[in-house]
RNA sequence: GCGCCCAUAGCUCAGCUGGAUAGAGCGUCAGACUACGAAUCUGCAGGCCGGGGGUUCGAAUCCCUCUGGGCGCACCA
């Protein structure tokens, strides 16, 4: 919190105590204090409506002038520490203006004495965050729901982080399941193209598991063989296993207890028999199948900058998936009912299914069990999912259950172990929803990939920059060398921006010309905006970009540096528009914390956008270059603060930074 | 049928813990490059904030209801 504020906070403790001889905590006081929606309402302001319950009585013109009388006597008194230059009262509300040249060194010196850190906060008891996010499923093309919540996911780890959290950020992968005995059936009934499924395995494997969905239409048979198939995988992998009281006393089993590796298994047309006949041939087949689809996956992530500390699987909870259930069962806090195993869970009129009538798990059954074992491991304060809004009953049957686990936590006495972890989740499971992407397709009327839409973003990218050295349009350009990886960045930056810049919940309605549009709302406007004051930086002052280290030392800064800003009074001045830059800058501690406080990414998108529209209009409207010395130095510690504020932004929300572009 | 979410300018969206005059971008139209990068900027037009009722000094914001849309509702994930 700034001074300015800061003296307004204490104002109003003060004059509560006097009134009312009540105590108002710092940050409800912070709560009274908004920002008025015009500049010339002032700078900050306190509504009179709120004062009611702190004891003033009266209209709420009455009590704002009596808040306007005392704010006028007590500001006078403290005026060589000024920092209001005009209290006035308008309607209802009390408005500050502060002392704009104060105002300016102070925020801009924030911003420079930091660098590259500010806004960087330090908790003195940080949560242990675990934030789930992405988790794609195995054996199908990465798509673009799945890009949703990635790119929400990477964000708000790096907003929680930023914010002085730690965080373990988990890609739990949809590896198990019905779908793989489908998989596994279709593999083995149809003929296998092997030198096509060696070039491309995941588009293969997508081919089978497209064609079984539509032939199991007509022949049930395919569909009984898939769960037979799934059962026998299931039960293979979870009879060696080891008991989960046993699993959770592990001390520090962060370990994926899940073997990622698939080199061993050689498969072709001749030994494929083989593979769909014993159970370890279809365990080895479902290994080569997540393998194969991890590594395609790793690829995708590291080409747009995303990363995880943890890859986790469905398939290491189903390991304990039959004993949690009988854990349950045994405490009486699960039921039978009609063959299968159900939880009722209070306010949800859908019985939580935990296991199907033959015995296998669901979905549901492995995040129990997965929620338990990451308290073991990380003792997690919140554990955010990031996952679609259509999923909404599984997290309100599994933030249930933890609460009856909970509740009656006395009657798991059987598995001591089970019932520590467990009793602790309830109520640190968010679900972190987001709206569908509504009319996605390509122009061919297909599923999306990932890889074409970036490479669609990329190619018009790329024709951009080729048309500008044809126009020979700036010099401060980039080379020709470098049109490839700058292309990329732009095309990545609009894709992510895309799915960053609405608020999660709403559902986008998906439009190619809205993504590959480059202008206005969009990624790459932020991007040029950086690379817009880098240009101008180094034609201003080259000395100063080359030798970023003294720029930023403040050796010479000082509060005169503004007086040729605030001090002059002509009608085209520019100081009205600086300043309200300096404002928005002044405003990125709260949009970081309101993005957290809401789990809501767009908050900073919208707050970036502002932020450059206004660098941008000052930029088309008042000329630097040829001004003396005095005049440009004041301004080119604001842009250089624009210019940090925004990187740190572009890089919470994974949009790359281009220098140049 | 039950539950959850949504409805703001032609289009895409902000604004929603009630507060000052409902804002952007795109698109349309009219302008600004022999001057710091035109992926930019300036200006015009465009709104009973889906309808109705209620709470309140005050409602786009909270409550009820209707209409229209999306999603979910036990052996998929």
């Amino acid at each position: 919190m700034d001074v300015f504020k800061r003296s307004l906070v204490l104002f109003i403790q003060k004059i509560v105590k006097e009134k009312n001889n009540a105590a108002v905590s710092e940050k409800e006081a912070a709560k009274l204090i908004k920002n008025p929606p015009d500049n010339s309402f002032g700078d900050y302001s306190i509504a009179s409506y709120y004062f009611g319950k702190y004891g003033f009585k009266g209209i709420p013109g009455d009590i704002a002038e009596e808040i306007f009388r005392i704010a006028l006597l007590s500001f006078e008194k403290t005026k060589d520490a000024a920092v209001f230059d005009k209290i006035e009262m308008k309607d209802a509300y009390v408005n500050f203006f502060v002392n704009k040249k104060k105002f300016a060194y102070i925020t801009i010196e924030n911003v420079l004495s930091a660098g590259a850190d500010y806004g960087r906060e330090h908790q003195e008891k940080p949560l242990k965050v675990v934030i789930d996010f992405s988790s794609p499923n195995i054996a199908k093309p990465f798509g673009v729901g799945h890009l949703r919540s990635t790119v929400i996911g990477m964000s708000l780890s790096n907003i929680y982080e930023f914010c002085g959290h730690n965080v373990v950020k988990v890609n739990y992968l949809g590896d198990f399941g019905t779908q793989f005995g489908k998989l596994i059936t279709a593999f083995c009934r149809y003929d296998v193209d092997f030198s096509e499924f060696n070039k491309d395995p995941i588009n293969v494997l997508y081919g089978l598991y497209v064609r079984i969905h539509k032939d199991e239409q007509i022949d049930e048979t395919l569909e009984k063989e898939a769960k037979r198939r799934f059962k026998t995988l299931e039960n293979y992998m979870s009879r060696n296993r080891r008991s989960i009281e046993e699993y959770l006393c592990v001390p520090g089993n962060a370990k994926n207890n899940v073997d990622n590796g698939w080199e061993g298994i050689e498969i072709s047309e001749k030994n494929k028999g083989g593979f769909c006949e014993t159970e370890s041939g279809q365990y080895n087949l479902w290994k080569l199948f997540r393998g194969l689809s991890i590594d395609e996956f790793k690829r995708i992530y590291k080409s747009i900058g995303i990363e995880f500390d943890v890859y986790e699987g469905e398939a290491q909870s189903a390991e304990f998936a039959s004993e949690t259930t009988e854990i349950l069962l045994k405490s009486g806090i699960a039921s039978i009912s009609e063959g299968a195993v159900i939880i009722r869970v209070k306010g949800v009129k859908t019985p939580a299914l935990i296991a199907k009538s033959d015995g296998t798990s669901l979905y549901l059954s492995r995040d129990i069990v997965t929620a338990v074992t990451r308290m073991a491991k990380y003792s997690y304060d919140k554990m955010i999912y990031v996952v679609g809004s259509e999923q909404s009953l599984h997290f309100s049957q599994l933030s249930g259950i933890f609460r009856i686990l909970k509740d009656n936590a006395d009657k798991i006495s059987e598995n001591p172990v089970f019932k520590r972890y467990a009793s602790l989740i309830d109520g640190k499971i968010v679900h972190v929803k987001f709206g569908r992407i509504i009319g996605m397709s390509t122009r061919k009327g297909n599923l999306v990939f990932l890889n074409d839409y970036i490479e669609e973003a990329s190619l018009k990218a790329k024709e951009k920059l080729e048309d500008d050295f044809a126009e020979a349009s700036g010099n401060a350009g980039i080379n020709p060398g470098e049109t490839e990886s700058v292309a990329l960045k732009i095309g990545i930056g609009a894709v992510m921006f895309n799915d960053l810049k609405t608020r999660r919940t709403t559902d986008v309605s998906f439009n190619w010309d809205n993504v590959l549009s480059f202008e206005g709302q969009t990624g790459p406007y932020l991007q040029y905006t950086i690379s817009r004051i880098n240009s101008l930086m180094l034609r201003l002052s080259p000395d100063t970009v080359k030798k970023e280290r003294d720029f930023i030392s403040l050796n010479t800064y000082k509060p005169a540096d503004f007086d040729g800003v605030f001090n002059v009074s002509e009608k085209d001045a520019d100081f009205n528009d600086i300043f309200l830059i300096i404002k928005q800058i002044s405003y990125f501690k709260d949009a970081v914390d309101e993005a957290l406080n809401q789990n809501e990414p767009s908050v900073l998108s919208s707050y970036a956008l502002e932020l450059s529209a206004l660098f941008n209009k000052y930029y088309q409207n008042y000329r630097l270059l040829g001004k003396e010395h005095d005049y440009i130095k004041p301004r080119l510690y604001v842009i250089y603060a624009i210019k940090i504020v925004l990187m740190q932004v572009l890089r919470l929300l994974c949009i790359p930074v281009i220098e140049r572009m």
